[in-house]
DNA sequence: AGCATCACTTGCATTACGCAAGTTAACGTA
DNA sequence: TACGTTAACTTGCGTAATGCAAGTGATGCT
């Protein structure tokens, strides 16, 4: 993992530099919904990311230490992932975002939950 | 503009449907500093937004009714773009967003504001 | 009328993503 | 401790999205 390139010194554009794709807050959501999670069951998540996509973004988050091995000094067989501080500090923003996808895309996504 | 496909039934999913890539918040972002922002304005922020790119998101957001014309009635020389409400209601999320960007990246990336 | 500018659109090269198959090592079982 | 199975990735390749440069058309100014 070499270093970001990042677009500018604002802070929503280097948030956005990390997390402005379509999957890895999806990660960071799996994990804050049901705390530890193995590679398989995040590939399991009914969105399907693909198998070099998680891995691709397992990668950059732990560099970036959002999250982290649950047992960095095991193997990578039964060693699951889990959000660090800096993850966790992520549970307001999407807990805002789901209330307001709720809210403001309702009449363009009726089934949404 | 077609229909949009979305992943899941989740709102979470479904905001990164709608905003999950790197340009999107972006224009939010600039809108809710600036107020209405003319096509040349946008292009002109610090990121550097390709044209097409631009006009895609737009064309998106204005679908989806996060923004909208200043003058629906008018050419679209000085007819600026501003968020409705869907769009304001952002705000508080890019609030977040930065704050947790300023805590979490700075080891990052220092020159971060 | 003529020129400059704004708001896009188009074409094409580059990059990222998606899917399927392959690889490696650990675990269960005997 | 050998053997089959499975978890956790990696690789290859086709497709889609993005980035860049140039082009277009209407508007507004003089």
């Amino acid at each position: 993992m070499d270093a970001m390139d990042w677009r500018s010194v604002c802070p929503i554009s280097s948030a956005l530099d990390v997390l402005g794709d379509k999957w890895s807050l999806l990660i960071i959501r799996d994990l804050l919904m049901h705390g530890p999670r193995t590679y398989s069951e995040l590939l399991a998540s009914p969105e399907h990311i693909s198998t070099n996509i998680l891995a691709s973004r397992l990668s950059l988050l732990t560099y970036l230490k959002l999250i982290e091995r649950t047992n960095p000094q095991g193997t990578a067989r039964n060693n699951a992932y889990q959000v660090t501080a800096s993850g966790a500090a992520l549970r307001p923003i999407l807990d805002g975002v789901a209330k307001w996808a709720q809210v403001h895309l309702k009449d363009f996504h009726s089934d949404i939950v």
